[in-house]
DNA sequence: CCCTGATTCGC
DNA sequence: GCGAATCAGG
């Protein structure tokens, strides 16, 4: 089963590969993707580092041939990050847990992983500085 | 030979 | 848009 890029799933992503994690140990955590898989979104999503442009290759015919690609050239940058939430989460109790933000902070599996845990704006899952993380591009047109 | 990310290109 | 195959570097 391949469950699509969701938009969950492409912010788990930019997380996981923002905080050092590698394309294997991201697909892993993901599940379902290789990192491959991973890599080639991380890639349309305008990540990836523009450190080793591989160009020089003869390209035989590997596979099959030509296809009229006119290159990529330039890819647009991805905005910063917004200001971050350095005020602490509510205090246990103060919110019940469906209000609470669901976006993951740190390393997953590491030893001080866990939730945001500050009030989320409406119906969303995440509080308003991980919405607009979040859902950067979308809620665009119009 | 193991790993890493990056790119190409058929689907 | 997706991702295996492939490339290039460590």
């Amino acid at each position: 089963m391949s469950a699509g890029w969701t938009e969950e799933r492409v912010v788990r992503l930019r997380e996981l590969w923002g905080s050092g994690m590698t394309a294997a140990q991201i697909a892993d955590e993901l599940g379902d993707v290789t990192r491959n898989a991973v890599i080639g979104k991380a890639n349309r999503l305008g990540l990836s580092k523009p450190g080793r442009p591989r160009s020089v290759k003869p390209k035989p015919s590997p596979r099959r041939h030509i296809a009229p690609r006119p290159a990529q050239g330039l890819r647009p940058e991805p905005e910063e990050t917004p200001e971050a939430p350095l005020a602490p989460p509510p205090p246990p109790g103060a919110l019940p847990q469906h209000r609470r933000c669901q976006f993951p902070i740190g390393h997953p599996g590491d030893d001080d992983f866990r939730f945001c845990d500050h009030e989320t704006v409406s119906g969303k899952p995440y509080c308003n500085y991980h919405c607009r993380v979040a859902y950067r591009q979308r809620v665009a047109a119009a």
